[in-house]
DNA sequence: CCGTATCCTGATAGATACTG
DNA sequence: CAGTATCTATCAGGATACGG
């Protein structure tokens, strides 16, 4: 028994396809060289050389992302100073860039149990237990649910916007 | 301080970007019209005609995606007969599919956050108790823990596979 | 209602070469 | 090390028209 609307949201006067938080954020971040990047932002990379090549990308596309996830807000582009080096500047995430976090490992988790044969390559684990993570949907009640526990209604509050 | 790595990989030969689960998925599904086609089968979608309608695509669009998603393994296509009627089919979520949707919820819940002003027009919530769901990254120690507290290491157990 | 076929635009991304 | 510039191939996706 799948996930249920409360009501068929075929009024689309009402809800415009666009208003969609899920498009929203595929448009601003769904593309496998954005994504990858902020994964090599988790994983602690922080400078531009080190972004082009662990992703696999060329210059130029490392340079467009950067960019844009920059202007996006989900990095900040600070000075950087080493002891008697010259400034550099490095690409740090922001808390918008680190709340996405859930998301990329969910699309690991994912990926590893369904597009690897056996054994994934990577382990996050959490560095106190060394205990793997795991991404899960959970109500504020505390409970874990799944697709068939789940409703989704109109947010009270919510007007649509003007017509562009 | 941000997630690190055990050791940096920047040893290519042990590991390749393409054997990364992220990018894999990204592949995969990593297109917002296949995003949104997987989150219209949250809500319940399974016909054509509403896939194509409520994700805001031309058919073209949709049958490519849903055909690419049914390959996939995501959505199975099955026959559907109502009492009287023809026969349809319906694009029903399969085990693959459903274990997605914490990357989608995830991607929601951060839309929500950072791309709606003020309001964000969906609510997701747990039937029985009408409370909000949030996506969370969980130790199996239990844990919920943050970009802080995670180490990324590779699996022992695999190996690389040959080059292509 | 469920698609397929064709044409077209724009964006992603590779390759390569060059600057501060 | 940190990019910019150009040129090109591939693909997502819109528009439109047509068939089961």
């Amino acid at each position: 028994m799948p996930a249920v609307m409360e009501q068929p949201l075929t009024d689309l006067s009402k809800w415009k396809t666009d208003e969609c938080s899920i498009g929203k954020a595929m448009d601003l971040i769904g593309t496998r060289s954005a994504i990858l990047i902020l994964r090599e932002a988790y994983y602690g990379t922080t400078r531009f050389d080190g972004f082009a090549t662990r992703v696999g990308v060329t210059e130029a596309v490392a340079a467009k992302q950067l960019r844009r996830l920059t202007d996006a807000g989900l990095l900040r582009k600070q000075p950087y100073r080493e002891a008697g080096q010259r400034t550099r500047h490095e690409y740090a995430l922001t808390e918008m860039g680190r709340d996405l976090l859930p998301a990329v490992l969910a699309l690991m988790q994912w990926g590893d149990k369904y597009l690897q044969e056996g054994v994934s390559p990577l382990l996050v684990v959490e560095d106190s237990t060394d205990s793997p993570v795991q991404v899960q949907v959970r109500s504020a009640a505390g409970n874990e649910v799944g697709l068939e526990q789940l409703r989704v209604r109109l947010n009270r509050g919510w007007r649509p916007r003007k017509a562009r």
